[in-house]
Parts: C-alpha cells; sequence; structure tokens
RNA sequence: GCCGAAAUAGCUCAACCAGGUAGAGCAACUGACUUGUAAUCAGUAGGUUGCGGGUUCAAUUCCUGCUUUCGGCACCA
C-alpha cells in the first residue's frame, strides 16, 4: 500500500494501518501534534484504517482545520456537561461558528442564566481532564433510531437524512453524538474554551418551531489565542456605537420613539457631511435630485404593490376618510415624477436622487442602536434606461461605491442574487438576460463577486455590497437592484428612435444604503476617532494661562472659523492637564496648546489624536495643511 | 414577534441575595488656585429607584402587568 504525503514524498507499508500508526511512522511528534487528517481529499478521524493507497494529510494544531475541529469537539463537550448536570436534556445541533461554536438544547422547564455558565464550564474541564477517547462508529439507519429514541431532535435529523449517507456517532465517555466529524482523537485537547453566552433559538431556524436554548462559546488550541479573542471581545465593546454614540454626543433614542433615533448637533454634523459629500458626488456623475413626501395616499400603494406586500411594516394614518401610508420606501413617489413627463430615450440614462426619509415597522426585537431602526434615511437613486445600457451603468455604479467606499477606508464585497425558486414575477428569460448583464458588467471589470441563487427580490436580480465592520458583523449597505415590476405597474414609458412607446429598464441603487445605519458603521469603524473632514470638533483650542494667552487664542479661533474649520476653544479656569484630557477624551483630531512661545512666535503648537508628539508651525502652515487634509477627505 | 437578562443622580456604578423610604466617582454649580500636553483642592446641589398594581406595619429590595434596553433567534423589498 502507497501513501502519498504532501510534497511529493511517499511511503509504504506492509499492511493496513490507521492514520495514527502511519503519522508516528514519520515522526512520533507528527502523531502527538495531528488532530485529524485529510485522506483523499476528505478529514478524517485520526483512528481512520488505511487499507489501499491513498494520499495523506496530516492536519495538526497549526492549521486552521483543526481549529474547526477543536471548536466542534467543544460543543460535544459542552453538551456531555449539560447532559451531566441536566439528565432529561435533549439536544438539537452543536456546530462550529466563525468565532467558536454553539449547542442548542432543550432542557424542559429549567431555565439557564449567565450564572450558570461558570458552572458548566467547571464540569467541561473535569470531563476533558479525563481525557476520554472520542470514537466514531457507523451504525445502520435502524440502530440510529434506537440509540437515539429519546432524542426527539435527532430522531427528526437521522429520518432526513439521505438514504446514501453513511449514518456516524461519536462516543466519548458518557455522550455520543449523531455526528459527521471528525473529531478530536480526545478530549484532552479541549482545555482553552470559554462559555460566552446564552440565547433563545428556533428549531431548525423556523418561527413556527419551538425555540431552544443556546449556548454560545469558543475554544482555542493555547491559552494566548484564547486570551487574544477575549480582548478582542472587549475591544469590540468599547468601539460599540451606542456606546461612543453617548459619550460623544453623537444622537440619543427615546423611550418615547423606540427605533427613531434623535440626531444630536455633533451626529447632524456627521450627517450633513456625509449628505453633502453625497450631494456633490451625485450632481458631478449627472444626477437630477428630488425630494418625494413622506405620506402618500393608500391607492399608491395598491399601484406599487407595497399594500400587499409589505403592509405589516407600514405605518398608517386616516386622514378626511382617506387611508394614507407612510412611505417605507423611496420608489412609487419616484415613479410618480417620472411619470409627470414624456420622456424620449434621449434622455437615457435618466439618473434621479433622493435622500429620502423612509419608515418601516420593525419587529421590537431587530432593533439595534443606529444599525436597525424605524425610521431611516436612504440614499436613493433611480437610474431609467434602455435594456442594452444595463451592462454600462452597472460599470459606472461599481466604480462610483467603490470611490465612495474608499474615501472611508471600508472593506466590502459584492454578492449576486438570482431569480427566487418560486416567487418571482416575469419571464424567466428575462431574468437569465437581466442577471447575466450583471455578471458581465462585474466580470468586465475584473470584479470579484459571490454568487447568492435564490436571493434575489420578487421583482428583480441585485447585487448587494456588504460591509464589515469591527464586530465583524456583515452590514448590506449598498445595492444596486434591477426592477422588472414597477415600470410595469407604473406602466413607464419613454419614445423610443422610431417615436414609438417603450417599456424603460429600472434601477433602484443605495449606496450608504441608511445614512444611519452608515453611521453606526463609521463609529465603530473609527472607534469614534473620525477623521478630520467628518469629525465634528476638528481643532480644539487651549489657552494655557487665560489670563496671557486668551486673547492670542480668541484670535486665533476666529482665523479657523473664517476658513470654515469647526473650532472650538477651551477658556475654563482649569488646568491644563485638565483641558488635555478632555480634548483627548473626545477624540479631536487637533488640540492647539497655546502659551507664551506661541503668542510671540505667531505660531501654533498641535498635537494630531492618536499620537504623543507635538509640532510648532506657523499659523497659516497649520491652516494650510488642515484645510488640505479636509479637502482630500482624510 | 419569540427566548433569556436588565432598568437606581446627567454618566459609570453600589445598596437588593437574607425588606427598615438610597451612596460613591465623574459631570454640573460656588469659591480658592493661574497652570506647558490625559483628572488641583474645598464646598453645594442633584433621586416619586422606568411606569402601574399587589404582598407587608414597612418595598429600590419580594410577586405581577406594561414600557424600554441588552444578548441571541426569527425578520430585514
Amino acid at each position: 500500500m502507497i501513501i502519498n504525503l504532501p510534497g511529493g514524498n511517499q511511503r509504504e507499508f506492509d499492511s493496513e494501518k490507521s492514520l495514527f500508526d502511519i503519522a508516528n511512522e514519520i515522526s512520533p511528534s507528527l502523531k502527538k501534534r495531528s488532530i485529524v487528517a485529510r485522506l483523499n481529499g476528505k478529514l478524517v478521524d485520526m483512528d481512520t484504517v488505511v487499507t489501499t493507497d491513498s494520499s495523506v494529510e496530516f492536519i495538526t494544531t497549526d492549521d486552521p482545520e483543526a481549529l474547526e475541529v477543536l471548536r466542534h469537539s467543544s460543543a460535544h463537550l459542552l453538551a456531555e456537561a449539560i447532559k451531566t448536570l441536566y439528565p432529561h436534556a435533549h439536544f438539537g445541533v452543536g456546530p462550529v461558528i466563525e468565532d467558536g461554536f454553539y449547542y442548542d438544547i432543550d432542557l424542559g422547564e429549567d431555565i439557564l442564566s449567565e450564572k450558570d455558565l461558570p458552572i458548566i464550564e467547571k464540569e467541561m474541564a473535569k470531563i476533558a481532564s479525563q481525557n476520554s477517547k472520542i470514537e466514531r462508529e457507523v451504525v445502520s439507519k435502524e440502530q440510529a433510531l434506537e440509540l437515539f429514541k429519546d432524542d426527539p431532535y435527532k430522531v427528526e435529523l437521522i429520518n432526513e437524512l439521505p438514504e446514501s449517507e453513511e449514518i456516524s456517532i461519536y462516543k466519548q465517555a458518557h455522550f455520543t453524538d449523531l455526528c459527521r466529524g471528525p473529531h478530536l482523537p480526545g478530549t484532552k485537547w479541549i482545555k482553552n474554551f470559554k462559555l460566552l453566552s446564552l440565547a433563545g433559538a428556533y428549531w431548525r431556524g423556523n418561527s413556527d418551531n419551538v425555540q431552544l436554548t443556546r449556548v454560545y462559546g469558543t475554544a482555542f488550541f493555547t491559552k494566548e489565542e484564547l486570551d487574544e479573542h477575549l480582548n478582542l471581545l472587549e475591544e469590540r465593546k468599547k468601539r460599540d456605537h451606542r456606546k461612543l454614540g453617548k459619550q460623544l454626543d453623537l444622537f440619543m433614542l427615546s423611550e418615547y420613539g423606540p427605533g427613531f433615533p434623535f440626531w444630536l448637533p455633533n451626529g447632524m454634523i456627521l450627517r450633513r457631511e456625509l449628505e453633502s459629500f453625497w450631494y456633490d458626488v451625485h450632481l458631478k456623475e449627472g444626477y437630477k435630485l428630488i425630494q418625494t413626501p413622506i405620506m402618500l395616499n393608500k391607492e399608491l400603494w395598491e399601484i406599487s404593490g407595497h399594500w400587499a406586500n409589505y403592509r405589516e411594516n407600514m405605518y398608517t394614518s386616516t386622514i378626511d376618510d382617506m387611508e394614507f401610508a407612510i412611505k417605507p420606501m423611496n420608489c412609487p413617489g419616484g415613479m410618480l415624477v417620472y411619470k409627470r413627463d414624456i420622456h424620449s430615450y434621449k434622455d437615457f440614462p435618466l439618473k434621479v436622487g433622493e435622500l429620502g426619509l423612509v419608515h418601516r415597522h420593525e419587529a421590537s426585537g431587530a432593533l439595534n442602536g443606529l444599525f436597525r431602526v424605524r425610521n431611516f434615511t436612504q440614499d436613493d437613486a433611480h437610474i431609467f434606461m434602455t435594456e442594452d445600457m444595463i451592462v454600462q451603468e452597472i460599470r459606472e455604479l461599481v466604480r462610483l461605491f467603490d470611490y465612495m467606499y474608499k474615501v472611508f477606508n471600508l472593506e466590502y464585497h459584492i454578492e449576486l442574487s438570482t431569480r427566487p425558486e418560486d416567487k418571482f414575477i416575469g419571464k424567466v428569460e428575462t431574468w437569465d438576460r437581466a442577471e447575466k448583464a450583471l455578471a458581465d458588467a462585474l466580470e468586465s471589470m475584473g470584479q470579484d463577486y459571490k454568487l447568492n441563487p435564490g436571493d434575489g427580490a420578487f421583482y428583480g436580480p441585485k447585487l448587494d455590497f456588504k460591509l464589515k465592520d469591527s464586530m465583524k458583523r456583515i452590514w448590506q449597505c449598498g445595492t444596486i437592484q434591477l426592477d422588472m415590476n414597477l415600470p410595469e405597474r407604473f406602466d413607464l414609458t419613454y419614445i423610443d428612435s422610431n417615436g414609438e412607446k417603450q417599456r424603460p429598464v429600472m434601477l433602484h441603487r443605495a449606496l450608504y444604503g441608511s445614512i444611519e445605519r452608515f453611521i453606526g458603521i463609521l463609529i465603530e469603524h473609527y472607534a469614534g476617532a473620525f477623521p478630520t473632514w467628518i469629525s465634528p470638533v476638528q481643532v480644539k483650542v487651549i489657552p494655557v494661562n487665560n489670563e496671557y494667552h486668551l486673547e492670542y487664542a480668541k484670535t486665533l479661533v476666529g482665523e479657523l472659523k473664517d476658513q470654515g474649520i469647526r473650532v472650538e476653544i477651551d477658556e475654563r479656569d482649569e488646568k491644563l492637564g485638565y483641558k488635555i484630557r478632555e480634548a483627548q477624551t473626545k477624540k479631536i483630531p487637533y488640540q492647539l496648546v497655546i502659551g507664551d512661545k506661541e503668542v510671540e512666535s505667531g505660531q501654533v503648537n498641535y498635537r494630531r489624536y492618536g499620537e504623543q508628539n507635538q509640532v510648532a508651525v506657523p499659523t497659516y502652515e497649520f491652516i494650510e495643511m488642515i484645510l488640505a487634509e479636509i479637502k482630500e477627505k482624510k
């Protein structure tokens, strides 16, 4: 039997051997470090016996796959501990997730609270220290059903496994789980783990099903890595935009309006900067700007289809015996504007933008700071054109989006969502053409994207721009959606070169997505230390001694204000250190300390936020520098 | 919406487990100090303990309904 190893090496063995033995033959230390192995491309347990010529790659603790195995086995260990403490517990699923693992558990009448987590952890550690072997066994469906007959969730899973699939179970000490594997050779590897949180989670992710208790945890091979991860979690909490929003006086929320954010003066500056940037860019790009009403007659929403499809999320009001709805989207209003005029193919592409305030009644449990609110401003635009313009327009948009996101140093990836399986309107051929147009545009630019089959809106395929925040959550911000529905429903037309009426193609697109959410992401992205151009206060002037330096400081503030720089002076009778500390905690980009030296030389002494060194420059030089920085959006 | 947890001064938190009508730091205000890169000192004021109901001689504390927030789930045209 010949075993091919990575790097073109080969070993020959007379008889069948377990992967343990093979690793041992290569080197005892390899055996010690190996968690699982890739046998002919498939990850398997170390006690797997190899009988024929094969390729083998040992996965050691250094490989990323090993971490997943560790976490998967940690989930089993968690289950075993729970089973020990709560013998009546039934188990759902316990998979590995991005930063750890979880297990869904039915505890019957029992309720777990955070206080129980350390107790469970202790039990886990106790079991792990016994170093029981984790062993795989293949069973028939009947055996599996018999084995898990008291576990209703497992029975459900077993019954849904395809007949062709081999059913395996994993045994460790006093616990056996239905599992595909692979797993660690033994529980002794599980040393550095932590249970993090509890949550309710619907069985199989369906809200019609019962809710199980989900325990989240994480695990690493070394204590250092675990500590580092836990520190990271702490760090992320510090960046939480809700916390920073409070500290930096950006926005507030009130019980009187759950999900309706209030913008404070500092937050308004962020908004206004983002909005005026948006307006500038869009005017440059040839967009026309409009504003449509917040509230429109129910009949309009019947035409648009929102009344039938989106009513649950709409706020309504009856006025003069007529029913009105507050707009959850801007498009129907935009349609009315389009229909006001007769359009020619010569007008195309017609790009119409609107920063429109929409209201959506989101589920109470979904609300989350600025990330999920009930009223928000969409930076919407509708682009009307002929079908053969699609590829070119998409290219233009991807370029525009890329430019805007780069200004903020934001990472993103694009997803192409295609026709839903059953719920869609229009002809399949039209969908195919539209999807191809989107894909062609991306490919012609060499732009990578992920395919999201069946995830399109019912009215058309879309490109979503997903930004990653500091909590590693993915947020949909930008979106480009082809709409094959509204032009039809509103009977939009244009006159083609033959003088005949035609149906235009329409794109919806949003770049920030929602200004509120985008600001939330920026707060966390910058940890509240905004680049100068959007910073609510750009410069803080601090006189060393009011008696001698206040006058000069005030003159300086005047000069900066004349240049449009947002500057504040701290003229309180406090120690210098006190005022500096406050300027630092408010994360103001530049603090200028004005004392004798500056007054005498006509200079300023600045310190950039996040830096320790102080720089003395002539006032005009400082002004030139900061103006350039603002202009370049740094 | 669902599961679980929480709500005390403007902010961050204590007192609650074993009921006896709340305390600290920061911020605010007053005064003194007159300062060179992250907190000067002293004093003053600040609370219907989220809202309502119940148990009790007595409720911030125990029970309960509601509201909001947090962690998730579901949702997210």
